[in-house]
DNA sequence: GGAACATACCTTGTACCTCTAGGTATAATA
DNA sequence: TATTATACCTAGAGGTACAAGGTATGTTCC
């Protein structure tokens, strides 16, 4: 529930699986996706917009998004994200990756050490 | 088994945490810290000394670790890093954020999505 | 009508970090 | 003697987050 403080090197090595798995659930848009991490995350995670941008622009560049604005019922103009084929297989590389790291970490935090 | 590549972020978020539990299991030194790295990943990871010995620096510069210049029976000299207190208390806190971090990544990983 | 809040997006500048590609030196092995 | 393994270090290029700022509109309440 409390907040927890995230480094930003974690930031860094997060943020881009996490927006990938978000919109791999389906399209979104950022203020909806710094919405679903807090929740997500059970309050634990809270990313502020002025980080988020800057990621979403960079997936897009990337190809790993496709972005397109739309005015939803509510009135309001809002840019949508979509997963790409190439974001999909970023996502896969990514998963991997993060449980390689994770993987080894837990095994020198395991019964064995500390 | 095989190599798993992983990002820069990934990396830079992980080399702390890492060097520091390895520490934790007891003192050691930059060449077999690096064989530690890639024993405990089962080969998956393997770092560069180049990206190792800043981290160590800064570690030390940060107090995080203390460090100590000795000559080994095998007649080589080593500079043997060991955890200090504070070093303690921040693998304690890069546990928690990782942690944190992980469990939200593995919940949009879940049976619900994708 | 007006104030306040939530929604929704964006950019600039500082500071920091990794990685590549080099370098030095010594002990052990072939 | 040559090569490999051990053991450490640094400079520069390139890339990233974060704070702090900005714009604009819909909703709610008085």
């Amino acid at each position: 529930m409390s907040q927890i403080p995230v480094s930003k090197e974690l930031m860094a090595a997060s943020s881009r699986p996490m927006v990938l798995s978000i919109l791999a659930g389906g399209e979104s848009y950022g203020y909806e996706i710094l919405q679903q991490v807090s929740l997500l995350s059970g309050g634990q995670l809270n990313w502020s917009d002025g980080m988020l941008y800057p990621v979403l622009h960079r997936l897009e560049k990337d190809g790993l998004v496709t972005a397109q604005w739309r005015t939803a019922e509510s009135g309001r103009r809002r840019k949508y994200y979509r997963l790409s084929a190439k974001g999909k297989r970023q996502l896969a590389k990514d998963r991997t990756s993060w449980f390689a790291v994770h993987d080894t970490l837990t095994q020198t935090w395991g019964p064995n050490h500390v």
